[in-house]
DNA sequence: TGTACATCAGTGAACGCGCGTTCACTGATGTAC
DNA sequence: TGTACATCAGTGAACGCGCGTTCACTGATGTAC
């Protein structure tokens, strides 16, 4: 271990820092352990280099802070798909690719995606509002899907159906990758090969 | 709270009746609370009506009674299916089935499907072996895949790929369920229907 | 048939740990006069 | 320009909690002689 590093206080007026500071320790913890469980208020406050109480000066509680880590990770999910499919026209390619940039994502950041779609429900949480389908990305895919109805790519149908149903198979896909990455059957590959496929021959009919 | 049931204590050459109500207790526990945190060797004990070192003279750590949990739930689930697609002759209609009660089975028992299948994987875990698959019903799986198959009602390639990717989706409702329960963008039915329909007819083609 | 003894199925108390959170405080920084 | 003071950004120590696990023990039960 090496010697904690003591922060320098912030000045007057610019104590909003240390919050930024807090929520950029807390990501980096999950991403770097790769472990939840690793992220405590003690653990954050030690990354950042202060004491665990002046977390509480910042957010009331634990819960509050692991919210507001979660809020940032479905933007960076929304903006890692939005780069990977920038500049495809075609709205079938575009949902494969969305597709595939999820479950990359998922595999990339596996402890991110457990906390942001794999977590017991916190009681305490409201339903999906406009704020959440937007940062998530779930709006953008229920466009394209529409998109590809228009243009006949895919058989009309309830575009929040098919788009559930894009988000659950590759859902599917990356908790299993997650959780079972020691049972590999099949190449992951092949499989997301096969479920888009399958799927969107499916979809076209 | 009520008084603290004390069992009778086994019989010289018993001492295995505590196992099985170690075992018991602790899938009770984890049915009751539908919460893993709560099953701790504390509370284990407690239900059992024993003292916490008792459970060691019958597992070496926590870790072996949860596997030793798991192993029971992987056979119930196998069974549950089992019990949902018996006289059902043709194969498409059993896979049909097959998906169908394997998703009732991870909403009727939440906590018991989460440990099975969406925890983080033990480094101290094996591969699947021919127990495993066996005993989780993957096998009777892939026989169903193979008649379908056979019979000509799904186009022929490789089983373990479609059993693997039939797998998947259900997994992927099944699981979406349980930590998005809050989110019900659209009815479970009727994403289980669409999902089924639409990834049969892509199989079929 | 009686008794000493080994064994078995547990008990009771304690250990050290990390956790979330609270509370009274301190010391630097800016501001009013 | 100097100084008293309010405020802000934290600190340090402690709380109670439940956890997994260990260790020395106890008392009922069966067995050998």
């Amino acid at each position: 271990m090496t010697a904690p590093v003591r922060r320098p206080r912030a000045r007057r007026g610019e104590g909003d820092r240390l919050r930024a500071e807090i929520l950029d320790a807390a990501s980096q913890l999950l991403l770097r352990t790769a472990d939840r469980e690793a992220v405590s208020i003690r653990a954050v406050a030690d990354a950042v280099g202060v004491t665990p109480p002046s977390i509480y000066l910042h957010f009331a509680d634990k819960a509050e802070l692991i919210n507001a880590v979660c809020l940032r990770h479905f933007v960076d999910l929304d903006q890692y798909i939005k780069a990977a499919v920038e500049g495809i026209e075609d709205p079938l390619e575009e949902l494969l690719h969305r597709g595939k940039a999820y479950v990359r994502f998922g595999r990339e950041h596996p402890e991110q995606y457990r906390i942001l779609f794999m977590s017991r429900p916190d009681p305490s949480e409201q339903p999906p509002d406009e704020q959440f389908l937007a940062a998530c990305g779930f709006n953008a895919l229920m466009e394209t899907v529409d998109r590809a109805m228009t243009g006949g790519a895919i058989a009309r149908q309830d575009p929040v159906l098919v788009a559930t149903g894009l988000w659950t198979v590759v859902h599917g896909i990356t908790s299993l990758a997650i959780s079972m990455a020691h049972y590999p059957l099949v190449p992951l590959e092949r499989l997301v090969d096969h479920l888009l496929e399958t799927h969107g021959r499916g979809l076209r009919a």
